[in-house]
RNA sequence: GGGAGCUUAGCUCAGUUGGUUCAGAGCAUCUGCCUUACAAGCAGAGGGUCACUGGUUCGAGCCCAGUAGCUCCCA
């Protein structure tokens, strides 16, 4: 079989994943094993594949993929999420370009377009997570408007309502006025942004004297109820109690003193706008002001402002400034930076606006939310998220759960002309209820126009992808449920993680995951967050076809810690595809044994290399269950990927390889394929093609790696592990010398070994003078005159060469090696005659410092015969 | 203003209850190699006052306090 020079991933990655899927690999249905189960984090439908995702669901396919070979029934749930903000705002795009306006279509219209566009591009990031491998579950793919979902949601309002925590409230919340929506604080992003200070002059009431206030929103003067001075503020206190007039329109407002006025700022007059502050509505409501509300919710004058009625409130500061500066009321502007509220979505500065709302009342819902964490029912890795969590917990605030928006799960509850209203599940028991409650018979009613915030679905999303609230207690909710690991970014964490356990207790009695693993936030080598507007975030698919699949999940994951942002570079992506091709060349050379091998009279001549490498893979397996089990993902990568280069290919490759044209040993060649195997297997919930292809390659083979179960981890013999730590420090050492001392590597030495120790060196005599290239290997008691001296362990070693050789150089190395382990010894000397340290430490500590003298006396010994030798 | 976190090699980061022979990895750098699996490679090497100042301890990169710089979240 001829193989290629290179690894390449591109027609493997389609043959493999289509071959899983035809086996049912990712399928999973209740049965006798335990289960480990993922819900993936619901993507928007409007989402195309990023990092985030990439890492995020990385992350989770090496975890199911894990737990699938270790025999538990692994169940991980793919997904979307409507995402009404973002879904509606495209299909206005759609229809814009199509020339069609949403206000020119009915609410009916308008979601046919919607349901036309989730269906063509909807389904796109799923479709490119099966580019990555993942091994989804994909006959159990979830929408949170499915019809079981949906109803599901709507239940969920009329329960919650029923108990009481759902209440319709005025509330100053974020408006954007693009979009005609509230906006949570976190759809809400702060950017500093330059404005200008105005100074106006308020003249006072039945008086020449004024006061001035400072200002950046000058066109909410009309909206002025009051202005606000500090209790001690002398310059002020004349006019404690007395009147303003507001410029332009005249009306009079009251003047009032609180300490939440800062004096050294702007004037240290504050003018109090209750409707559209939300500092000022508090204020308002502390001191019972009026409040008028000045704007339209498209952000235009409305009539109670006065003046300019039906001007966009930027354009009105404009006009307002110019007409008080022409009026000598604009006393002074000066430049200022402030923080100003956008839009996540449409970049529109944001309007802090009363408006009536649905809300869901928070605080019984927390309890139990925030006790499971902080007892750690649920674990949070990494546990720093924790505090983050308590805060917001023990600080939340009703939940806004109400979108002017059509794309959605439809508020229900209905209205009848005089504003009053029922909440029932249609229609028709709306106007039971409104016969029974109000004794209204027939009533003409009105369903509410405004649909549900997204994550008022998804927070079900852990027992509804299984219909655990639309059909209770089924079989595969109390199979699945409470599912062991979610895994998701910071930033989502009060939004979507702390809902959900909500959710879970509210509507399940139970936890919905056990554990939460927190991705960092993926950022450009500049640590910029990637982000579309930005254009920073890679193109991934072309990243895969350019380094294939395994080489983006490996880069990617590399870089990865828990919890901490990563800065992604292209480099650790070429780091990947270098890995494949190490692995795929080491596949090469053992292709090249297979039919040149012998059946050797002495098995026990190179039983080193094999007893080393099954021991190493034994004390490998143990560390990486345990980095799993800790979900320190990236690490227990790493210790493979070490295992793999450095340990397999650079060290027992070469110790078993046999000499140009010379067979190998049978049982040795046997050995190296499970190995190579074993290896595979290890790797494969990481880098899953290239291992499954090597896998076939290696042998003819009627399973597959995918699904190959893991056998329990032997015990390591720390004793051939040892030696084996031995070997390549001398033969590294020793190389260190052949290289300082300008031996070419064709050159052979001779190596004298002096030594107590020739039964280890016996069983790895063969091994070290084909690694340092020498010819022969004797055993001394004395130094050798005439050659290079070394001492590596306890241990020295006296090359013989043809070079002539530099004694100065030789006597300066060793020299200064003596001077260092006399130091130390002094430094190990003190620590054991310090009485309070042997009265102290652990009985193995002081072991092993005893160990170190010793050590370090015998090596000075032995360096300072060298030295008497030159 | 409130809260959280970070600061370790040129760069990006590990460093698990404080205790191996002067702190690890990848990338980058330097030296030598076309050695028959791999130059996208092999064999070596250099590089760090663990931000700073104190404290606790026999012992601190790790624990405590303070200082400086940076980042994020909330108001």
């Amino acid at each position: 079989m001829e193989l290629s020079k290179n690894f390449e991933p591109q027609a493997l990655e389609n043959k493999w994943y289509q071959h899983w899927l035809d086996k049912k690999y990712f399928s999973s249905t209740p049965d006798g094993r335990e289960p480990y189960t993922i819900v993936m984090p619901p993507p928007n439908v409007t989402g195309v594949l990023h990092m985030g995702h990439c890492l995020n669901n990385s992350i989770q396919d090496i975890l199911i993929r894990y737990a699938r070979m270790q025999g538990k029934n692994a169940c991980w749930v793919p997904g979307t999420d409507h995402a009404s903000i973002a879904t509606e705002a495209k299909v206005v795009g759609m229809l814009r370009e199509r020339g069609i306006t949403k206000s020119s279509l009915s609410r009916e219209e308008f979601l046919e377009y919607a349901w036309e566009w989730k269906e063509k591009y909807g389904g796109i990031i799923l479709q490119q997570l099966k580019k990555l491998g993942f091994s989804l579950d994909w006959d159990r793919t979830s929408f949170t408007m499915d019809p079981d979902y949906y109803q599901s949601v709507i239940k969920v309002f009329i329960e919650l309502h029923k108990k009481g925590m759902i209440y319709r409230g005025k509330r100053m919340i974020n408006w954007d006025v693009k979009a005609l929506t509230a906006l949570s604080d976190e759809e809400v992003i702060r950017k500093e942004t330059k404005q200008k200070l105005y100074h106006l002059r308020y003249s006072i009431h039945e008086s020449d004297d004024s006061i001035l206030i400072a200002t950046v929103r000058p066109e909410t003067i009309m909206g002025d109820t009051a202005i606000c001075v500090h209790p001690d503020d002398e310059r002020y206190k004349h006019l404690h109690g007395k009147f303003a007039i507001v410029p332009l329109i005249n009306r009079r407002i009251p003047i009032i003193t609180d300490d939440y006025v800062t004096m050294e700022f702007g004037t240290g007059a504050l003018k109090v706008t209750p409707a559209h502050d939300m500092n000022d509505n508090q204020l308002g409501q502390k001191h019972g002001l009026e409040v008028v509300d000045i704007f339209n919710d498209n952000g235009t004058l409305s009539e109670e402002a006065q003046i300019y009625v039906g001007l966009d409130r930027f354009d009105a500061r404009k006009q307002i400034v110019k007409e008080l500066e022409e009026k000598e009321f604009l006393i002074k502007t000066e430049d200022y930076t402030s923080e100003v509220g956008y839009s996540e979505r449409t970049d529109a500065v944001v309007e802090p606006r009363l408006s009536l709302q649905w809300w869901l009342s928070m605080k019984d819902l927390a309890t139990p939310a925030l006790k499971t964490v902080m007892e750690e029912e649920i674990q949070f890795y990494p546990p720093k998220f924790k505090n983050l969590y308590r805060h917001w917990m023990e600080n939340i605030k009703d939940w806004c759960i109400s979108r002017q928006l059509w794309w959605g799960h439809r508020i229900p509850a209905w209205f009848d002309e005089e504003g009053r209203y029922v909440v029932a599940s249609n229609e028709t028991e709306a106007k039971e209820m409104f016969n029974s409650q109000f004794a209204i018979p027939n009533a003409q009613l009105q369903q509410d126009e405004d649909c549900l915030d997204t994550w008022f679905s998804s927070w079900l999303w852990p027992f509804e992808v299984f219909k655990g609230y639309s059909n209770p207690g089924n079989k595969e909710v109390n199979y699945y449920y409470p599912t062991n690991t979610l895994v998701t970014a910071p930033e989502i964490i009060f939004f979507w993680v702390a809902r959900m356990i909500m959710a879970g207790f509210e509507f399940k009695n139970e936890k919905p995951f056990e554990a939460v693993y927190f991705t960092g936030i993926v950022r450009d080598k500049q640590g910029r967050k990637m982000s579309k507007s930005l254009g920073n975030s890679p193109d991934l698919l072309g990243l895969i076809d350019q380094y294939g699949a395994d080489a983006t999940r490996f880069g990617i994951m590399i870089a990865s810690p828990a919890g901490n942002d990563i800065l992604f570079d292209e480099s650790s992506l070429e780091q990947g595809r270098n890995f494949n091709n190490k692995m795929w060349n080491a596949l090469k050379l053992v292709k090249m044994w297979d039919g040149r091998q012998a059946v050797s009279g002495e098995p026990s001549a190179n039983s080193f290399p094999t007893e080393w490498f099954e021991n190493r893979l034994h004390e490998v397996r143990i560390e990486v269950d345990d980095q799993m089990q800790q979900f320190r993902i990236s690490e227990a990568l790493k210790v493979i990927y070490s295992l793999i280069w450095d340990d397999f290919c650079s060290w027992y490759l070469e110790w078993v390889k046999p000499g140009f044209e010379q067979p190998i040993d049978a049982a040795v060649y046997e050995k190296t394929i499970g190995f190579f195997t074993d290896l595979m297997q290890l790797l494969h919930p990481f880098m899953p093609f290239v291992t499954e292809e090597i896998y076939h390659l290696l042998k003819e083979r009627q399973d597959d790696l995918c699904v190959k179960q893991f056998a329990v981890a032997g015990k390591p013999d720390t004793t051939i592990l040892n030696n084996a730590l031995l070997l390549k420090e001398i033969v590294t050492g020793l190389r260190d010398v052949r290289n300082k001392q300008q031996i070419k590597p064709k050159d052979s030495i001779v190596l004298h070994i002096q030594t107590e120790n020739i039964t280890v060196y016996k069983s790895i005599e063969s091994i070290l003078s084909k690694q340092v290239n020498a010819k022969s290997i004797s055993y001394t008691k004395n130094a050798v005159p005439g050659t290079i001296t070394t001492v590596i362990g306890k241990d020295q070693f006296c090359i013989e060469t043809e070079q002539p050789l530099d004694t100065g150089k030789q006597k300066d190395e060793l020299q200064k090696e003596l001077e260092h382990l006399k130091g130390f010894l002094i430094s190990v000397d003190k620590k054991l005659g310090n009485e309070k340290f042997v009265a102290n430490a652990k009985p193995e500590v002081i072991a092993l410092e005893q160990k170190k003298k010793s050590d370090a006396e015998t090596k000075i010994r032995v360096i300072e015969e060298s030295l008497k030798q030159l």
